[in-house]
RNA sequence: GCUCCGGUAGUAUAGUCCGGCCAAGUAUAGUGGCCUCUCGAGUCACGGACCCGGGUUCGAAUCCCGGCCGGAGCACCA
């Protein structure tokens, strides 16, 4: 150990890493797990789970778990599409699954851990109705079912498995300390009846009518899979309390338990039953809809995987609620795009503009991107025709809406014109010089332009779902559907589809 | 009500365990300059924070006590 070290000066712009895992060396391997409950596509609200579940794994060579918690198929009842949505969303985040794992495969396992608990008299058969049963628990007193013989409770479990008990009249319970502090721990439910014919799983039918709770299946699940790291939001730290006693029932020892705060983002709602209320109702367009959080609408737009992890690993593991903003992660976005996205000229509402007297044809060469000059151009030839020598160009509503008479601006890379007449309709104007060093000491305003003539049809998706319709440049007619380029002074899309016409979805400035 | 967890600039984060290098670093957002044939990117500068009150100490963002505020759990949901 070095006892005075020679701490250098921290360097500015050194990546961000994660904190390390604490007592690593007593693993034999890292394993974490991200286990959602398939009744909802993913958001950005599960992205610390996956994320920091995933890349933990990945940092200690371990291993990533993926398991489907789909065992409630009355209340929060899965349905057969999320499963490979999920499947979808975690590939397309870089997260590779080491192994998967769905629950509602696994019922026979849970079964069997429980007929031991009731055995041992660590859990057993509860007929109480609830609000008995929390009377009695409130007040540290045990319920009239809790003290039967293991053996009663046996018979009780035997008959919950073959249809006795309806729906809501008899719960498996793991005992814990009565006198625990806090009464949600208290003798918790494990295993509930569920009437399957009127509630049947839509994987595995009306096959069971006994279903493991939340702590028992993913209690059990835990320590077979060999989790040793659970990664979950701080909403389940009472759950780890809960666990430990079944752990200690059965001669287990508890994972390591990370709890990471909420993560929230400005205006957009993460909540799960409203996304899927809004979808079936056709409130929102689908899942990808641009106003939501999803994974699915975040890919849409061009949100990168890759901006997404960064923002959450910097966020990092800490149990403080976040409520981040789109800006934010607009900025790591940014940061990802820019560099490699092409540029395009796109003309949004676009009104023509008339430039007279110009004296010969311009053979113009954008290039497609600022800081790359090898990386190509797109070409374009303006030839002045008539007798006024006119060449019409298609501007933006925006920029147009900006003209008065006597205002020169100039064309990017093309030439400079003095304006002299604008309307809402149309904008004429005068040839006035080549040069961009000629205006740009007046500092003349740069507009982007389409000549008339090569324009092709687009429209953008904008973040709040409105559309707007404009003129994309010749040269977009060969993108092809995922590109994400920049529409420049307008913002970065990402291209969905390029047939007849160009329709993409706006990413952000 | 009971139990638990948090609180550093607009937002997020570093530092908190093991008090001094923190008159608090970084990113983003804001403002201004430079640069650039994008209102993009880059670059330089500026403004902006330790929830409050006590205590311990030579010294507290960091330790202790009290308070305030926020969040979560208290489901036969996950």
């Amino acid at each position: 150990m070095e006892k005075w070290p020679q701490t250098p000066k921290k360097e500015k712009a050194e990546e961000k890493r994660l904190p390390p895992l604490p007592n690593v060396d007593e693993v034999k391997q890292v394993v974490t797990r991200f286990s959602p409950n398939p009744d909802c596509v993913l958001h950005l609200g599960s992205a610390r789970a996956i994320l920091l579940s995933h890349e933990y794994a990945r940092v200690y060579n371990g291993k990533f778990v993926l398991r489907f918690e789909d065992t409630d198929p009355k209340v929060k009842r899965p349905s057969l599409e999320f499963y490979d949505y999920i499947r979808q969303d975690l590939a397309w985040l870089d997260c590779k699954v080491d192994e998967e794992y769905i629950q509602s495969d696994r019922i026979p396992i849970y079964y069997e851990y429980a007929k031991r608990l009731i055995g041992d008299g660590n859990a057993y058969v509860c007929t109480c109705v609830p609000d008995e049963f929390r009377e009695k628990t409130v007040n540290k007193e045990p319920c009239p079912c809790r003290d039967l013989s293991p053996q009663e409770h046996l018979e009780r479990w035997q008959q919950m498995l073959d249809g006795g008990y309806p729906e809501g009249s008899a719960v498996v319970r793991v005992k814990t300390d009565l006198n625990h502090p806090n009464p949600a721990v208290r003798d918790w439910p494990a295993l509930r009846v569920i009437d399957s014919a009127k509630y049947p799983h839509p994987r595995v039918g009306s096959k069971y009518r006994v279903w493991p709770l939340y702590n028992m299946a993913a209690g059990v699940d835990d320590h077979l899979l060999g989790i040793t790291y659970i990664i979950r939001g701080k909403e389940h730290l009472t759950n780890g309390v809960r666990q430990e006693y079944l752990y200690r029932h059965l001669g287990w020892e508890y994972p390591q338990a990370i709890h990471y705060g909420r993560l929230k983002i400005t205006g957009a709602f993460l909540s799960k039953s409203k996304i899927v209320e809004g979808v079936k109702s056709g409130e929102f367009a689908g899942w990808d809809d641009p106003r939501l959080a999803t994974f699915a609408a975040l890919r849409k737009r061009g949100i990168t995987a890759e901006a997404i992890k960064k923002m959450i690993v910097d966020v990092g593991p800490k149990p403080a609620d976040v409520t981040l903003s789109w800006e934010n992660l607009y900025s790591y976005n940014r940061k990802i795009l820019d560099p490699q996205c092409d540029r395009y000229f796109f003309v949004a509402d676009p009104v023509k503009l008339t430039v007279k007297n110009v004296p010969k044809a311009f053979d113009v060469k954008l290039p497609l991107h600022p800081e790359k000059p090898e990386g190509g151009v797109r070409e374009y030839t303006v030839t002045p025709t008539g007798e006024e020598a006119a060449v019409s160009v298609w501007i933006a509503k925006t920029d147009a809406a900006n003209m008065e008479g006597g205002k020169v601006v100039r064309l990017m890379e093309l030439f400079n014109v003095k304006i002299e007449a604008a309307s809402d309709a149309a904008v004429q104007a005068v040839f006035v010089s080549e040069s961009y060093e000629d205006v740009r000491k007046v500092r003349a305003q740069l507009i982007h332009w389409i000549p008339v003539g090569e324009e092709f049809p687009c429209s953008v998706v904008m973040s709040d779902a409105s559309s707007v319709a404009g003129f994309a440049e010749g040269a977009c007619k060969k993108l092809k559907p995922d590109a994400v380029v920049q529409f420049e002074r307008f913002g970065f899309v990402r291209i969905d589809a390029a047939a007849e016409k160009l329709e993409a979805y706006y990413a952000h400035k």
